[in-house]
DNA sequence: TTCCCAACGTA
DNA sequence: CGTACGTTGGGAAT
């Protein structure tokens, strides 16, 4: 084992920028690098030190998954610009459940995908490397007979010092050249030549998607714990000092309601008791959801102080005191709401998050507010899902709708329909309507826009017969899978694909501006300068130090242009950003 | 204890 | 008009 004592020396610096560089990190031990070319294991206490010397050297950090290895990178401060996420890459181009590399190794070798290992009870957090070692496979390298990866390799074998790093660095460069490789021939060969390729291109957006969601899980989005408290006091009450207490606010939350009942008290979280007790009064109802519930709200004081009791208590419940103290750090310069955000999920393909972050009721938005001498600079995609159509089809009468900033206009005057009902028959045709209050408008949907409804009907038809899609961006819609273990019957599946290759497409141009938008930030401030906070599905919310401000607004409005510039390169589609700011999220509109 | 459904928040 | 996802509580299945 060759000792190395200066790294600087032995990476290809002078061609790393941009170029594909694996990077496996084994925590107190070393690091492993892999390039075309080469690899390289240093030994060293601090790889995070060594990763961040290298980083200024700008290469596309490879790694398994962000999660692994950009998260101690960020912890550390290191902030990586560009990046290939594998696990990222391989949902798009094969459609894996799994992100871990040995379905990720196994989709790239056209091997079956293995199923996930059953984690024993996390009383120790997993197997030690002892344990490892111990298993007959560590000595027999990180591939198995069969091809796959082996199981102490998968579950950490590559940490034990910096050669396994090495080596574990060497296969994440072949799975990123697999990768690169396929990602190749999925391109439209009819495309500008000049550019590269839209799948390619998706390809590294999802893979700063990946690393942002790591970014805006470590980060938290600024939540002031004062305005949330006095938000919850107003709309649910006091913070309850006990369990008994809380039962106590509870028994007079419902009391309001049941005052107006008949009878026995019932319980009102329980639909069939509520379904009995509005039958009892005469409202015979097939369930009792709240937009059932409120054309009666005018008639009935039992059903409007229902209605009033359902709105607190989905606050009481999901976005409580309870929430606040689990979700909500206090921190110094002030409280940070932490989720899980993952980049890709679903068949949407849309970001994901957890403790709330995409669903906080508008009314607690208030409590979002930046840290003292920052401000929030708030972005949303208007109409971007028919302009995504207008787009990905190719229609060139829609495509001239949509250069308007309000493309319903253009739309209504071509249907000879009123704006609403031009608004609801485009909607309508892009998920698949039911019933038909759209019918006339959507039959003049074919005359005007036949190329659109075309795509839409040939998705459609794909959903229907279990055919596999792929999004415009390239990512796969395994409905051959989906439609084999159908459940449901055939129209949902053919609604399920109409609505998947717009939103699919609009979330992965959503992503490809946010990545724009990350790197453009990079400039304004550093480390604790302008960060995006939160992303939810076609708004960006990003904190800024107050004197950045309109930089990052530049940054914006330039991130959408050079993006939309590939994205929707010659179809003639305009996207446009409406652009706020304000001191908190509510304000920044 | 695990799983599904109803309900509802967001886009 | 419809789709997607996360979270909660009840209630049935295990």
């Amino acid at each position: 084992m060759a000792r190395v004592d200066d790294p600087l020396g032995l990476l290809p610096y002078e061609t790393l920028r941009g170029q594909p560089l694996a990077v496996v990190l084994a925590p107190g031990q070393g690091v492993g690098f892999a390039w075309e070319g080469g690899s390289l294991a240093i030994p060293t206490a601090d790889p995070t030190a060594v990763v961040a010397r290298v980083a200024d050297h700008d290469p596309r950090w490879v790694w398994w998954l962000a999660r692994e290895t950009a998260l101690p990178l960020l912890e550390a401060g290191v902030r990586p610009r560009t990046c290939w996420d594998l696990g990222a890459v391989a949902r798009l181009l094969w459609a894996v459940r799994r992100e871990e590399p040995d379905a990720v190794w196994a989709a790239a070798h056209g091997l079956p995908i293995p199923a996930p290992e059953v984690r024993r009870p996390a009383m120790h957090g997993g197997p030690s490397l002892f344990e490892l070692l111990d298993q007959d496979e560590s000595n027999e390298g990180p591939i198995g007979p069969a091809g796959m990866l082996t199981r102490p390799w998968v579950n950490g074998f590559w940490a034990a010092d910096p050669h396994a790093a090495q080596q574990w660095a060497e296969l994440a460069l072949q799975v990123q050249q697999i990768q690169a490789t396929q990602l190749a021939t999925l391109a439209d060969p009819r495309a500008e030549p000049r550019q590269p390729p839209l799948p390619l291109l998706t390809a590294l957006s999802e893979s700063a998607a990946a690393l942002l969601a790591v970014e805006l899980g470590l980060y938290g989005l600024p939540l002031h714990i004062p305005t949330a408290e006095g938000l919850l006091r107003d709309i649910v009450g006091e913070r309850p000092r006990d369990p008994a207490h809380e039962q106590a606010l509870r028994q007079v939350r419902d009391d309001a309601v049941l005052q107006h009942a008949p009878g026995d008290a019932i319980d009102l979280r329980s639909p069939a008791q509520v379904r009995a007790l509005l039958g009892s009064v005469g409202l015979t109802l097939p369930d009792t959801r709240s937009w059932r519930l409120e054309p009666h709200a005018a008639t009935s004081p039992l059903v409007a102080a229902l209605l009033t009791w359902r709105k607190a208590e989905r606050v009481a419940t999901t976005y409580g005191y309870s929430w606040l103290d689990r979700c909500v750090e206090a921190g110094e310069t002030g409280g940070r709401l932490r989720g899980e955000w993952r980049a890709s999920d679903g068949a949407g393909g849309r970001m994901t998050a957890s403790a709330g972050l995409h669903n906080l009721p508008t009314e607690l938005r208030s409590a979002v507010r930046a840290d003292p001498d920052f401000t929030f600079v708030r972005a949303d995609l208007g109409q971007i899902e028919p302009r995504v159509l207008a787009a990905v089809s190719g229609d060139q009468a829609l495509a001239a709708a949509a250069r308007e900033e309000d493309m319903y206009a253009p739309v209504a005057a071509a249907l000879r329909c009123d704006r609403p009902t031009a608004k609801v028959a485009v909607l309508a045709a892009m998920y698949g309507q039911t019933s038909g209050a759209a019918g006339a408008a959507l039959r003049d949907m074919d005359r005007a826009y036949p190329t659109a409804m075309a795509y839409l009907r040939s998705a459609e038809a794909a959903g229907r017969e279990g055919r596999d899609l792929r999004t415009y961006g390239g990512r796969l819609l395994p409905l051959q899978a989906v439609v084999a273990h159908a459940e449901l019957p055939q129209g949902a599946y053919g609604r399920f694909a109409r609505n998947a290759v717009i939103q699919g497409a609009a979330a992965e141009l959503f992503k490809a501006w946010a990545a724009t938008v990350r790197d453009g930030l990079h400039q304004l401030g550093g480390r604790s300068g302008a960060q995006i906070v939160l992303c939810l599905h076609d708004e960006l919310l990003i904190h800024v130090p107050s004197e950045h401000v309109d930089a990052a607004v530049e940054v914006l409005e330039t991130s959408l242009a050079a993006t939309t510039r590939w994205w929707a390169a010659g179809s003639g589609v305009r996207f446009v950003a409406e652009i706020a700011t304000g001191p908190d999220w509510a304000s920044a509109h």
